[in-house]
RNA sequence: GGGGAGGUAGCUCAGCCGGUCAGAGCAGCGGACUCAUAAUCCGUCGGUCGUGGGUUCGAGCCCCACCCUCCCCA
């Protein structure tokens, strides 16, 4: 960090606020995330935490001074093992070399300041085995576990070698490791050691979290260092930690340092960020490493979204028009109506667990199944035919109003179902249905009690509007290659 | 080097504690239908489950070795 920014001739500071402007902070725009706060280490409601965090581990004999010596990589911010280390080629021959980033490791001595992490490692064993859910998923937990059963050192929290970074609060000439105070983000943001006023309300309400995520490569600062942390401070542990696996272009992981990503701009470009938001949480087993490709997601769309979800609304909506002049009629229902309230019952109830297991691509197949359901129940009830009798058979009119009703009902669960992966596409959906004038905002309804039949009352207006998902076509798909 | 994962139909992936586990979706092929975004629905082709051994009455699922990919190693 440091040293990037001397190469652009700036401050560190400077050259850390540029790229969150710059790089992060647009990517939630982007893809359209709900963003609560966003705390920085450089922030003064992080330092002063982190100092008298510090102070009180310090005060209580969790940290010590010491030295350590040992080759460090710069890109890694951390000491390396000598024999992790490999040769380097190209202009670092004959260097030794960091194994990530391929270039030069540097050999540092320092003297500075040791967290005592190894005092943690057994009870952190009995935790993660008295609470097996703390770490997710199972082979990250298997991970953990060797980890600490094959013994851990105590950890150095402090370097004196540059003073970009938190100072040590008894000794300034040290700055502490980015990584121990990185973890007590998750504790400053909301007010760690306050004793009174928003601060402490916010910790008492919201610390510890339910659920750390986290990339598997950080699985251990975040299932050893951070709980063992807390013990120290006799703070307590987040509830679970779960680690997620890389995106893979081309079989290679998207990276920042090595620049092998695909920008999320050109991908949303494209499909849009609701499409963006689906594919990623449907496509990919969370927890696992998954693959991106344009092919496969075009395909998806198409096939999932566009004539899926999308053509759905559109054969609803505009029947509701043809037919009933865009008043939705009440329903009579049969057993082919009971047979999608189960479905659509069942579609929310697996939804809603899944989620809690953080498994959206399950959730996002559960609510699907009524997306298909839906489909499968207006071709076989041909409402299009059943109406061609119905100026003349008051029997075919409740019938095909019954079938419109039944699949615009089944939207509207649909619709909260899936709100929180495609937001956009289901207010507009919401719209189409003329929920909101009926049953209030999308944002308010429930998705626990989605599922309950026959919220959507006789008598709103639907309407036909844009295709919630144009289909693509095939210059489209190969535009966005390469 | 040590540790942890993954290698299952053309593609992306499910397969919990070993016994209909050989599956799903997409693509492909055939059929039905026309309300709809050339959409929908039904049917169908397709895999010696990375390789070689082993345990077992029985193994993608357990053990050993090897090959390939990924992650971690203060």
């Amino acid at each position: 960090m440091l040293r990037t920014a001397q190469a652009h001739g700036v401050a560190p500071q400077d050259w850390a606020d540029r790229l969150v402007a710059t790089a992060w902070e647009p990517v939630l725009k982007v893809i359209d995330v709900a963003n609560d706060d966003f705390i920085r280490t450089t922030q003064s409601r992080h330092t002063t935490r982190v100092q008298a965090f510090l102070q009180s581990l310090y005060d209580s004999g969790e940290v010590y001074q010491g030295q350590y010596e040992g080759p460090y990589c710069v890109g890694c911010e951390e000491y390396k093992l000598p024999d992790d280390l490999v040769d380097g080629t190209g202009e670092h021959a004959g260097q030794r070399c960091c194994p990530i980033h391929l270039t030069p490791v540097e050999m540092l001595v320092e003297t500075n300041y040791f967290f005592a992490l190894s005092r943690y490692a057994e009870r952190l064993i009995a935790h993660y085995e008295a609470h097996p859910s703390a770490v997710e998923p199972a082979s990250a937990r298997n991970e953990v576990m060797s980890f600490l059963r094959s013994g851990v050192k105590d950890l150095s929290i402090s370097r004196s070698t540059f003073d970009w970074g938190v100072k040590v609060p008894w000794d300034p000439s040290h700055v502490v490791y980015v990584w121990f105070d990185a973890l007590l983000n998750y504790a400053t943001a909301v007010g760690l050691g306050d004793t009174d006023g928003p601060g402490k309300e916010q910790f008492d309400a919201t610390f510890p979290a339910d659920v750390h995520l986290v990339g598997k490569d950080i699985l251990r600062f975040h299932a050893v260092i951070w709980p063992a942390m807390l013990m120290a401070a006799g703070l307590p542990l987040p509830r679970q930690v779960f680690a997620h696996g890389w995106l893979l272009v081309g079989g290679e992981k998207m990276s920042k340092s090595r620049l092998t990503g695909i920008s999320p701009d050109s991908i949303v470009d494209h499909f849009g960020s609701d499409a963006f938001r689906y594919y990623f949480m449907r496509a990919i087993s969370f927890g696992q490493d998954g693959s991106f490709s344009w092919e496969d997601m075009s395909a998806r769309y198409n096939s999932e979204l566009a004539n899926g979800l999308g053509n759905l609304a559109s054969r609803v909506t505009a029947m509701t028009n043809r037919y009933f002049d865009g008043v939705l009629p009440p329903a009579v229902d049969g057993s082919a109506e009971e047979a999608i309230h189960d479905i659509a019952a069942a579609a929310a109830a697996g939804a809603d667990a899944a989620i809690d297991s953080l498994d959206f691509s399950s959730s996002l197949a559960s609510a699907w199944t009524l997306v298909e359901a839906l489909n499968g129940y207006l071709t076989e009830q041909e409402p299009w035919q059943v109406a061609k009798a119905m100026d003349q058979d008051p029997a075919a009119r409740e019938r095909v109003a019954t079938v419109l009703a039944t699949a615009a009902e089944g939207l509207r669960v649909v619709a909260v179902l899936l709100n929180p992966v495609m937001p956009k596409a289901c207010a507009a959906l919401w719209h189409m249905l003329g929920a909101d004038a009926a049953l209030g905002a999308l944002g308010d309804q429930r998705v626990q009690t989605a599922g309950q039949w026959g919220q959507l009352p006789a008598g709103v207006s639907l309407t036909k509007g844009d295709a919630l998902f144009p289909r693509l076509v095939d210059e489209d798909a190969a535009k966005g290659q390469n």
